[in-house]
DNA sequence: TCCAAAGATGTTAACGCTAACATCATCCGG
DNA sequence: CCGGATGATGTTAGCGTTAACATCTTTGGA
């Protein structure tokens, strides 16, 4: 209606000519100030409304300063973990009113994720959570720029930034004490890539269970989380079958993978061979056998790391840094069995 | 060194100051203008160097009217699918100079995609990549900012929006043929959700096969994706083994479900009943047997989603809009096998 | 009834950057 | 050796918003 062609969209000022109100009245009613009258307050919403307004966020963060941005850097968002991590913050960001830009790294060193943190703290968001998994990766949170707040998740750190984490050490005790409580001479393990904190998290409950009860500690096996990895173990592991009673697998992919090597061999789960996993992903449940494991509840990580950060961010920064974890949680299903004979 | 204690980070002007020139200059250096002097361009580097001063992009897209920020909007990127996707999305971007802010909804409806889109609008994303698997969602592209460039992944759309997708009739046909090329009779389908326009491609798909054939078209059967769901049908198509020897499963997930049902129903599988899968999920190949499937490029489709829309920004939207079909690709492996008897 | 306090609105000045134009120094060919 | 073209730099004016302050209007109690 009318000849309203403008090409470019409208501005505060178009809305408060139509309204007949100055533009800081518009920014008043856009902000639930509360000094304006009611009736302004409709003929603003109005003129609004007529005009298919919409604030420029952009211009609001130059002058408050606050983008309501935060930044993640994450690592192959593929991946059921990060992904399920990333997913947890998005949502617990939005629903506090923060968006979030992502930076999803294809290799994960020191340089990529200051590179990335960077590009994050000039395009001007408010904090950064970093899915920082592997030990080189979480160094980089040293030179972090000064006064931005940040946390890291799934990382190690003992300098000055809040972590967030499951506690990978008590979950790879509940999966080996259970294999020895079911009278499993020893357990095997079968770990993921050395750089990763998790995976060395998994291997220090394992040794720690072993350790503590006496029980020798068999040759690791080292995989990279792929199923392929596991299937490659898992053919090691069925050779030897017999002398290899129960297996600690460090993720549930690679479990898999060891079930296919098993049942190739005709190795039978958990009759010969008991296996536990990690991480409980949704097909773990549907494995033949089930799969018994340790679940990681990625969600919570997430929307923890964001609670972290908020509070890191509102309070200017003045806040001793935390260290939070979440708990692991055994799921018992049908890969493991009391030890054979 | 020096009394260089100001809280607040330094500006275009600290730098100009520093180094004896104007902020133009300053600018000018940032932004790889020509006419700058080789010595005078080193001595701004310095001081930005020694200011570890970073350039303000909130500032610069206020004025440029340009954010080199893309907007996404998709729905459980916990999925294999959408997660791929958005990593390929992502990655595209980077490489472009873009950003990537993201939306993940947790329900998806046409207000949910509309709501998301006017946030990112407000943002002041250059483009958005809308990832609408389910009718509902698509129909919200209608109703776009005008002048907004924007594509669709994975969606349906008559209206005047590009669209890239990977070919799901042609996936199905490639899955049903090939368990007819085997000798069976006829293919049974478990598909997806009734809104999601995947699913829809995929019963297309799977008709029109066995309609081409003259076979005739068994009752379908309908789950939501998880491995669950396919569980559940595995258990009802057990129960008429015997009448059942193929089944063209919507997604990998839910034949890992019907593969745990038939192995606990003690019916064999490839001998007894074949299964298509659809994805090619990393697991697919080590399920047991290893399961044929059709495998999607989600990586070539965000990417490809990302060429499509910068082209589209690049334009200043003159361009037609496109429809962009990635072809699926059948993977053989062992879970079918010529008919029984 | 009058005045101070509070409420409603307007005006002006940033925020940090780039675009556009202005100015000065330098270069080269006739 | 001069004058216009070119290169190198500086100056000014916004971009669209909120903060801070100024102004005018109400309101309520002595």
């Amino acid at each position: 209606m009318g000849p309203n062609v403008d090409r470019r969209p409208p501005v505060m000022a178009d809305v408060a000519r139509l309204a007949g109100v100055s533009h800081q009245t518009v920014s008043r009613v856009l902000n639930d100030h509360p000094n304006v009258r009611a009736e302004t307050r409709t003929r603003v919403l109005r003129a609004i409304d007529q005009l298919g307004y919409r604030r420029n966020l952009v211009a609001r963060a130059l002058v408050t300063k606050h983008s309501r941005t935060l930044g993640v850097v994450s690592f192959d968002t593929t991946l059921y973990g990060p992904a399920s991590t990333v997913y947890g913050i998005e949502q617990a960001a939005r629903d506090a009113g923060y968006f979030v830009s992502i930076v999803s790294l294809r290799t994960i060193d020191r340089a990529g994720v200051n590179d990335a943190i960077g590009y994050l703290a000039e395009q001007g968001v408010d904090g950064i959570v970093v899915v920082a998994p592997q030990r080189s990766a979480a160094r980089a949170l040293d030179d972090l720029p000064a006064g931005m707040p940040a946390v890291a998740v799934e990382g190690w750190h003992q300098g000055d930034v809040s972590v967030v984490s499951v506690d990978q050490v008590e979950g790879a005790k509940l999966a080996t004490s259970h294999l020895l409580d079911l009278g499993h001479e020893t357990v095997w393990h079968v770990s993921g890539p050395a750089d990763w904190l998790e995976a060395e998290g998994r291997i220090e409950g394992w040794r720690a269970v072993l350790t503590a009860a006496g029980r020798p500690i068999p040759d690791m096996l080292t995989g990279d989380w792929s199923p392929r990895s596991g299937y490659q173990a898992g053919k090691q592991l069925a050779a030897m079958a017999g002398d290899v009673t129960a297996v600690f697998v460090a993720n549930d992919q690679m479990a898999l993978g060891l079930l296919r090597a098993f049942t190739e061999e005709g190795v039978k789960v958990p009759e010969q061979i008991s296996i536990v996993g990690f991480d409980d992903i949704p097909e773990s449940e549907f494995f033949s056998p089930p799969l018994t494991t340790i679940r990681q509840d990625f969600g919570a990580v997430g929307r923890r790391s964001i609670d972290v950060l908020l509070r890191q961010i509102e309070s200017g920064g003045a806040l001793p840094h935390e260290r939070l974890v979440v708990p692991p949680q055994f799921v018992l299903r049908a890969s493991t069995a009391v030890a054979p004979r």
